[in-house]
DNA sequence: TAGTTTTGTAAGTGATTACTCACTTATGAA
DNA sequence: TTCATAAGTGAGTAATCACTTACAAAACTA
């Protein structure tokens, strides 16, 4: 059975990810949780310190997702897992990469750290596969993968089988 | 001289191109443009009004942009010229094509009208260009615009020619 | 010039905001 | 049992929110 606090950060992730975060209230997500407005102030120093903690664990996450780059020993095999990385988003973490993306447009980002370590080992893997201007190429990856993650957490479902394939294909993968 | 509606226009925009709608009150945007706070209810009925009232103005800016598109005789030319328009967004437009990016993380999105325009002239030039699945690489385009408009207004400004050379070549143009 | 409309302001409105405070209840160790 | 701490509540707080009202100055029209 899930603490007070959990339920807390899911609804305030729920919320924050639907309305944006300064259309929510911590009234709101009081409410919906089902527990007092204070308590949410008991766990977390303020509205801010809640969204820092919900990134916080987002990150760990994600983290896991990149860590798993590693795992492969080929880059060619590093590069077509990196490509699917935003299709293969679980449901459950839709929120966060929601709210993510979302915050990216306002003053202070939250993606950074994660973006630039990914943009490092892209340039790693187009060194490896012989790429000419290794840098570039990996600033392209990292603008079309903002593109898929953009597209997979507003747009349709139906045709991202395909684009994927397509994008695959386009890296000879 | 400017009016004070376009004043206000101007300094809406602004602020919520900065930091979000939701976070950018009234108040703030009538002291900023240096009138009194009952005159933006004057000039529009509500806040969603003067929001509404600026992403008008801003697409008809944005569908001029698009209308040139027609206006070149080969299909590779028009390709090229498409690819190339989030590097050439005017400086003085940022700020809308910022709102409008930021605002497709919230519930209503004013982009479809623009985007799904834009969709179906991809469809037709890779039909003049032969490309086997037409619909398919328009997505793929329309995927990568949004992931070069995104570097374009939130990224810095050094590699961004070099990246567009990159992706023109990627098309042959 | 007189009348009408438009443009503008200052001072409000009730509702909502993030956050606090005094207090109660549950948990757990000695 | 006792005592300390953590978890939780509900009713507050001042400030800010979008928006309204009453009224004056300015600008246009006859």
């Amino acid at each position: 059975m899930k603490s007070k606090k959990e339920i807390i950060l899911d609804t305030a992730l729920d919320l924050f990810a639907k309305k944006g975060y300064t259309a929510t209230s911590t009234a709101k997500i009081a409410k919906q949780a089902g527990v007092s407005e204070g308590l949410i102030f008991r766990h977390f120093s303020n509205k801010d310190g809640l969204l820092n903690a919900i990134m916080e664990l987002g990150k760990e996450k994600g983290q896991a997702l990149f860590n798993l780059i590693q795992e492969f020993d080929t880059a060619k095999d590093q590069l077509r897992y990196i490509l699917q990385i935003p299709f293969q988003i679980p449901i459950e973490e839709h929120s966060f990469w929601k709210l993510l993306y979302a915050l990216k447009w306002q003053a202070d980002s939250y993606d950074e750290e994660i973006s630039s370590q990914l943009s490092v080992e892209l340039v790693e893997i187009f060194k490896k596969l012989g790429y000419e201007n290794c840098e570039l190429e990996a600033s392209y990856v990292m603008l079309l993968f903002d593109g898929m993650a953009t597209s997979v957490l507003l747009k349709s479902h139906k045709d991202q089988k395909e684009i994927q394939q397509l994008i695959l294909k386009k890296y000879n993968l």
